[in-house]
Order: structure tokens, then C-alpha cells, then sequence
RNA sequence: UCGGGGAUGGUGUAAUUGGCAACACAACUGGUUCUGGUCCAGUCAUUGGGGGUUCAAGUCCUCCUCCCCGAACCA
């Protein structure tokens, strides 16, 4: 239930058309010049070779929004032109996280259902003298391409005659030669300053099985000479990559030029990639983690890809929310992860219902509460509110007694300045309960209170004194008797810098030490016991946890709450 | 070294395209509150540097500096 509000797209979402950004007006000129009959049409365009991240749900929402707001269409590409990497299994998690974060592509495609129209055209590249099979090594191919400044050496294979190139690329693609014996180029220009356009490799040989066109090819097309043409196939308008295409963006053109399209050409820009602090987003150092045992599987809720946020209870409208927010630039940026963490805590804020959990808890006894006809203490329900931000969630019972658990940060026996919590003497409310003032505490050898005592004044029942006497604190607890025992992760960054690996180069050696506390000795309330898989909660004054989606009574922190009295400190 | 791109507070994104530098996060003050939450009020930049054009420059010109990307049969 709340899986689906939380994943349906709110239509007040402020995927607001006035917005601008450098995209955007692009778009909005292409549409008044008429450049594109066919309308706005976008992709998204992953490797199905990992798990998508935060950084890639910028992409997605760039994709999606801009097709939406300019009533296009919006589609979703898996580029699988690499068959030694990929694999079926990506595909289905990123068609899962796509949908998760609240889009529903147009439609499904893959690079591999072009590579006969693309088999096709490179042969009509070939024909026209526009491409060659060379016969060297790739370490050959590599030095003759020259460097930055200095121009690169035509191949001796350059000049070789349509025929021949014809004959021996169809002898690649019957797999007659072995792999890495030969490739095809584009025969573009070895003098270019665009490193790009020195005759890129099209194809490659690669005895491999391809997760979907199994084992009908040889020969696997390079990125480039599938990306623009995939593009056109399926008339995209606007191909929106990171900036690291840049200077791939001439050959995609070159490419397209070369070939009898119909329609009008797509084009390709590039925007700066999402980079966050104190988390890292690229596949290799992601895979690292994940492979080195540094986290516990690409869902653990301390990573940044879309499947641990879900875990650890991100809603995906905030996640969205914060895309839109943080628009779409060419300059290079980190953002603060807590700007994100803010939009969770916005989101989660006014959809979390109220709950009270003590996860480190300490017994406190009322003294003076009464007993029944039986000698035992009163059993009383009081009514607490489920959320304060929105009436409508209603409210509920829960059982209130002579012993409660409390939070041992709640109570010191010497209180510290500033302190406002429980310490003898003081008066303090216990939420939606009772008011009531602490006579003292049993300790251990050690000095550490193991009981508080208090007294309750039955004149506060629901927490306000008819006298209007004010107490400075209210503490959240959870009846003894009632309790249900439950266990709670609590996460922290998972690196200790802002920017890992910048000092040392490698992100690993920034790896915060306890990036996750699990406390198993936790007391829930009673109603907790029907927390739904996945469902999100505040946890009165500490924060917002989602409950495992398996394990019952576990519960992952989502996100702290704002806290002044740890701020004070500090400060100190 | 060559080519491409970029530079606005602590962070990120804006600025009617030449007209009083806005918004959010963070931080700090204070107020409200049965969550030290939420909410409310306030403080926090003369736009990388120099020169120039102009009544007026973050926006235009010019020189400089710094940063990012590019030499896979990866994407």
C-alpha cells in the first residue's frame, strides 16, 4: 500500500514547464523552428552490465521529464553491444528500478535487434569506400592513432579496395578469422585533433555468446557505430548523454551522415553527470565494493544505487523531486549528499506515520501507579496520533503501564547544561502518556543506572497539566509488558571524506570503519508488529526506518531525524 | 603537448538575455511546539584574475589563471 503511493507518479509534482535549463530551451527552439515533424522523443540508453545509481536516476528524470512536459515519448534502450559483460539478469533489475522510480517507457529496446540493419549499412559503408578491415593488432592499431598533439599514421590496410574489405568482412562475420586477428574502421581522418574521428573501430570479432542474439553473431558492434544509428531507428529527437561524449558527438554525426535515413537526424547533448558527496558512482568502484566485501550485495542500504535507496526507504518521488530539483548543467559538480536527504526527510515528513521505538533501552518504574482489584498495575490504552502532518492517518491505541522502556539517552543522573531530558528531580512528559518526575535511580557496580524511578501525576493523563505548569522535554517510550523485541540498523556514510579518494586516489582507503551499527536489543511498539515489507515510519525524535522487506522486527534507518540537542554538542 | 568543455556564497542551481544577484541545502540567531522533529522570522556573495566598451556588465570584447574530459577491439 504504501510501496504504491510512494511509486505513483504525483501529478502535482512540480515537473514544472517554466523551469530552464540549458536542455530544456534547447528543446523549446527545436520545437518553434519545426525542426523535428516527428516530436520529442528521448531515451534512456544503459549497459546492461551493472545496477543503476542515484547518478543515473538523474539521467532517467531528465529523460522522462523532458519527453512529458513536451508531450513526446519516452523510451528505454538497453545498449548491448558488448556480449562479454552483459547479461539478462541487469536487464530485468534496471526494467525493475526504472519502473520503481516511476516511469513507464514507451517501449523496450536493445541495440541487438539492429545489428542486422547495422550489419547492412557498414557493408554500404565499406562499398562506399568509407570503411576498411584491418588486419593488425590492436596494440598496432593504438600506436598508429597518435596522441594528443601529435597526428596519427594511416594503416597499411587503409587503401585496401571495396572488394577485398567486402569479402573479408563477410568472412569476419562467418567467423572464418579469430578474434582480435582483425576489425573494421571507419576511414575518417588520422590527422584529426578529435582523437574520435582517427578511423574508430565499428566492428570487432568476439567468439561469444550474446544473452540475446545467442550465437547468430561474430562480429559486435562498437558503441559509437550502434548509439546515433539506434537513435534514428527508433526516431529519437534529442539523445541526451554525459559529458564524456562530447567529442564522440562528431562521429555520431559522421556516422548518420553517412547513411539513407529517413526523417530528420536525432542529435546528441551532453549534460554534466550527478556526483555526490561522501558516496561514489561509478560501476567499476561500485562493482569493487560489492566484489571486496566492503558492503553486502549491490542492495545493501549504505550504497547509492537504486535498489539499496528502496531498501533503506527512500521514496522514489524524492528521489525524483531532488533530480528535478538540482536541473541539468555542463559544469562539473558535487552536490551535498544531505540536500538529498533533505528531500527524503520533506517527503517522509508528511507520508511516515508516527511510531515509538526504544532502541537502546533503559527500565523506568512509576511508583505510585495504581494496581487493580488483582494487585497488578493498571493496564491503560492511550490515544496517540499517527501523524501530525496529515489528519487523516488517524490515530491509535497503545498500552501504558507501570514499567515503560525509555532511551538511555533520555536520562542522566548528573544532567549536563542544556540538558532537558530526565534526571532526578526534573519533571518531564512522557508523549501522549503522562507527566511525571524522576525520585531517583538504581545503578550498577559500575555507576550506570539500570532503573529509574519516577512518580506520575494522574491529573496529566494525554501529557498537559490543568495547573498550565510546562515541562521542557517529551520522551518517547514503549510499555514493558507489551513491548515487542525487534533489531534496527543504523547507517552512516559509508566514507568518512566528502570527496573519497581524493588525498589517496583510491576511495577505498576513505571507507568509514563502522558505516553500520546494528542494535538487536530493541523495543518496539506493540504496533509495529504489522509494519508492512518496505514500509516507512518515523520513529518518534530519532528518525525514519524502513521495515525489512523479509525479516520481521528488523528495521532499517532511512534517515535521522534533525538533531538540535546533538548539534549543541558539538558544538562544545 | 593538441582538441573539446567549464568557472556565480560553505554546496548546488538561477538571474526578464545589458538594468537593484534569486532559490534550495548547510551553518548561525531567535520564536512557536506534547517529537531538541515540523513550522515561522532573521543573518550569511559586489559573480576565478587583469584590462576595455557602456549611463549601467555575472551577462559584451580582450588577455590571463585554474579545473574537467579525450590517445579500449569499453560504454
Amino acid at each position: 500500500m504504501t510501496e504504491l503511493t510512494q511509486n505513483s507518479l504525483n501529478p502535482s509534482e512540480a515537473h514544472d514547464p517554466k523551469r530552464s535549463d540549458f536542455v530544456r530551451e534547447q528543446v523549446a527552439e527545436d520545437l518553434d523552428a519545426g525542426r523535428f515533424s516527428r516530436g520529442v522523443q528521448t531515451r534512456f540508453p544503459p549497459e546492461p552490465n551493472g545496477y543503476l545509481h542515484i547518478g543515473h536516476a538523474k539521467a532517467i528524470v531528465l529523460d522522462f521529464s523532458i519527453a512529458q512536459e513536451n508531450g513526446g515519448i519516452c523510451m528505454l534502450r538497453f545498449d548491448d553491444t558488448n556480449p562479454t559483460t552483459e547479461d539478462q539478469r541487469y536487464v530485468d533489475a534496471i526494467v525493475e528500478d526504472v519502473r520503481w522510480l516511476g516511469y513507464n517507457p514507451d517501449s523496450i529496446n536493445y541495440a541487438s535487434d539492429y545489428f542486422q540493419q547495422l550489419y547492412e549499412w557498414a557493408e554500404l559503408l565499406i562499398s562506399k569506400g568509407l570503411a576498411y578491415v584491418d588486419d593488425q593488432s590492436a596494440e598496432q592499431i593504438a600506436d598508429q592513432r597518435g596522441g594528443f598533439g601529435r597526428p596519427g599514421v594511416e594503416s597499411p590496410y587503409r587503401n585496401r579496395g571495396p572488394n577485398e574489405n567486402l569479402e573479408l568482412f563477410r568472412e569476419m562475420r562467418d567467423g572464418m578469422h579469430s578474434e582480435g586477428s582483425r576489425v573494421l574502421r571507419a576511414k575518417i581522418d588520422m590527422q584529426n585533433e578529435n582523437m574520435q574521428l582517427r578511423d574508430p573501430v565499428m566492428y570487432r570479432i568476439r567468439d561469444v555468446h550474446h544473452y540475446r542474439t545467442e550465437d547468430t553473431w561474430k562480429i559486435y558492434p562498437s558503441y559509437d557505430w550502434a548509439h546515433g544509428q539506434g537513435d534514428a531507428i527508433e526516431g529519437v529527437t534529442h539523445s541526451l548523454c554525459s559529458l564524456e561524449f562530447s567529442d564522440n558527438r562528431a562521429l555520431y554525426e559522421w556516422y548518420l551522415q553517412q547513411l539513407p535515413l529517413e526523417g530528420e537526424a536525432p542529435y546528441q547533448t551532453e549534460f554534466a553527470r550527478l556526483e555526490l558527496t561522501y558516496t561514489v558512482t561509478s560501476k567499476r568502484r561500485l562493482k569493487q565494493l560489492v566484489e571486496d566485501g566492503h558492503v553486502t550485495g549491490w542492495d545493501d542500504p549504505r550504497l547509492p544505487t537504486l535498489r539499496a535507496l528502496r531498501r533503506r526507504g527512500y521514496p522514489a518521488s524524492a528521489i525524483r523531486e531532488f533530480c528535478m530539483f538540482i536541473g541539468v548543467s555542463r559544469t562539473n559538480s558535487r552536490h551535498d549528499i544531505e540536500l538529498l536527504e533533505s528531500f527524503v526527510r520533506t517527503e517522509l515528513n508528511q507520508t511516515a506515520q508516527r511510531r515509538m521505538a526504544v532502541l537502546r533501552p533503559l527500565k523506568l518504574v512509576i511508583t505510585n501507579w495504581p494496581e487493580d482489584e488483582n494487585g497488578q498495575p493498571v493496564v491503560e490504552m492511550r490515544t496517540l496520533v499517527n501523524n501530525p502532518e496529515n489528519d487523516a492517518d488517524g490515530t491509535r491505541e497503545v498500552p501504558f503501564s507501570r514499567e515503560l522502556w525509555i532511551e538511555q539517552d533520555d536520562f542522566r543522573m548528573e544532567p549536563p547544561p542544556k540538558y532537558f531530558r530526565l534526571s532526578p528531580g526534573t519533571e518531564v512528559r512522557l508523549r501522549g502518556g503522562y507527566l511525571v518526575t524522576c525520585t531517583g535511580a538504581i545503578c550498577d557496580e559500575a555507576g550506570n543506572p539500570v532503573e529509574v524511578h519516577c512518580t506520575y501525576d494522574p491529573q496529566t493523563a494525554g501529557g498537559s497539566a490543568p495547573d498550565g505548569r510546562k515541562v521542557k522535554s517529551t520522551i518517547h517510550w514503549v510499555d514493558a509488558g507489551h513491548a515487542i523485541d525487534g533489531s534496527v540498523a543504523l547507517y552512516d556514510r559509508l566514507f568518512k571524506e566528502k570527496l573519497p579518494g581524493e588525498t589517496t586516489g583510491n576511495p577505498i582507503d576513505d571507507l568509514h570503519q563502522d558505516s553500520v551499527e546494528v542494535l538487536r536489543d530493541c523495543k518496539l511498539e506493540q504496533s509495529l508488529c504489522d509494519a508492512t515489507p518496505n514500509e516507512v515510519v518515523q520513529f518518534e525524535r530519532l528518525g525514519y526506518f524502513a521495515a525489512d522487506s523479509e525479516l520481521e522486527g528488523h528495521f532499517h534507518r532511512t534517515v535521522g531525524l534533525r538533531d538540535e540537542w546533538a548539534r549543541l554538542q558539538k558544538q562544545k
